[in-house]
DNA sequence: TAGTGGTCTAGACCACTCA
DNA sequence: GAGTGGTCTAGACCACTAG
């Protein structure tokens, strides 16, 4: 006899599929037929079947059947690490300086991405962080002072805006975006670059709850890659 | 009445966690004891644990019961859609065109990344994905047709030469790399930007078992920001 | 509008593992 | 040994959506 555990219905399933018994794009089989030629319950081959969707095999609509991927999706586990660790992690020491602190600047960009009016007070950050004393990336962040008070007063001499952040305050949730910006004149004199080059950009926004912590921009400088594995 | 899908369940378990209600690292009450206070079935409360469970958040053990974990995950599930799907998901009209094919153009950096000798026949592709007929992204290709002979005479203009071959070859393993690049004459032109344009770069080596299947290096079109979750 | 997946329920048995 | 999660079942109703 064999087993009928959602497990052993996955693998059988999935095995039809590589065999290529159905077809890429294909319609399969639906919950009730599949239950009834495996002799076991509509709910067993649910939850296997669900489970081949969130591995992106195939794809599952209501009144349109249970299809297979013409394509699998290719997933990773990303790991962000802390800029301090990406300098070590290649053997320089880290540094940072703090080249801008102020509640001055008002950035209409930061207050959409934090989902914040003109009336919370934002502190306003530059930050260089240098490997063996070479620009390595140029931070610019803005913290939500009414979530975070302490930080009007925190002494960013020994740990970064970052890891001051990290450590004081916990957070629920936040938002990546990874892209490609050409430097402005500013940050491309920070990072002793031409203008206009071509800069690794990672957006990042936090939350704790419905409350914006912080959003940053971190700008790399060239030649930068991150890299990981599927 | 409120909700008892698994789904309500779960945020609700989830909101009394963020809240402190359960210390990080204690025990949290059980199955049967949830489902008899939410008032709904321990099938659903199992579900609703799972998901939290998946999700870094609690830690299940038989007899031992389910605990906060003392830190949550720091990692990001990412996923690489494909680019028709990228395109399509927009709302466009997704088509490619083959720009260049070949077998003359010999690239060292794609014979290291794929760890080939020069005595390994490579097929070089260049591919032009458009949304609307607009260029969206640029790709250039290399596949190794010891690996994959069966290439050289595929016919790419219905799929695309990334869905040809994930139909017909598995790949066990791979590498992506981000990195931001200046567009080159040649890409800016394909891609009508301006030379030396900021361009968001996805280079990726895929790997049957020891033999590189293919490498690819992907420039989108900006502006283009590649956004998940943490 | 009809078909398919999404989900809940109540009960049951099993497997693991802590005390 | 006993408590807890892991899982299966049979039936039911609901929600979405393709045709």
């Amino acid at each position: 006899m064999t087993a009928t555990t959602h497990h052993a219905i996955r693998e059988r399933i999935r095995a039809r599929i590589k065999a290529g018994e159905y077809p890429l794009g294909t319609r399969i089989p639906g919950e009730a037929e599949f239950a009834a030629s495996f002799g076991c319950s509509r709910t067993t081959v649910n939850r296997a079947l669900r489970a081949l969707a969130d591995e992106g095999i195939v794809e599952r609509r209501r009144k349109g059947g249970t299809r297979v991927r013409p394509l699998p999706v290719p997933q990773a586990q990303l790991t962000i690490p802390l800029v301090r660790e990406q300098v070590e992690a290649t053997g320089r020491r880290y540094s940072h300086r703090v080249v801008v602190r102020g509640t001055a600047s008002t950035d209409a960009a930061a207050r959409r991405r934090m989902r914040l009016g003109d009336d919370v007070p934002l502190m306003h950050l530059e930050t260089l962080h240098l490997a063996d004393e070479q620009p390595f990336a140029f931070e610019r962040r803005w913290v939500n002072l009414w979530a975070v008070p302490a930080f009007a007063s925190a002494d960013l001499s020994v740990l970064s805006a970052n890891e001051w952040l990290v450590r004081e305050v916990p957070f629920s949730s936040g938002e990546v975006s990874l892209s490609a910006a050409a430097a402005s004149e500013q940050v491309a004199a920070v990072l002793r670059v031409e203008p206009g080059a071509a800069l690794f950009t990672l957006d990042r926004t936090t939350w704790l709850d419905e409350a914006a912590i912080t959003t940053m921009t971190l700008s790399y400088r060239p030649p930068y890659t991150l890299d990981f594995a599927i």
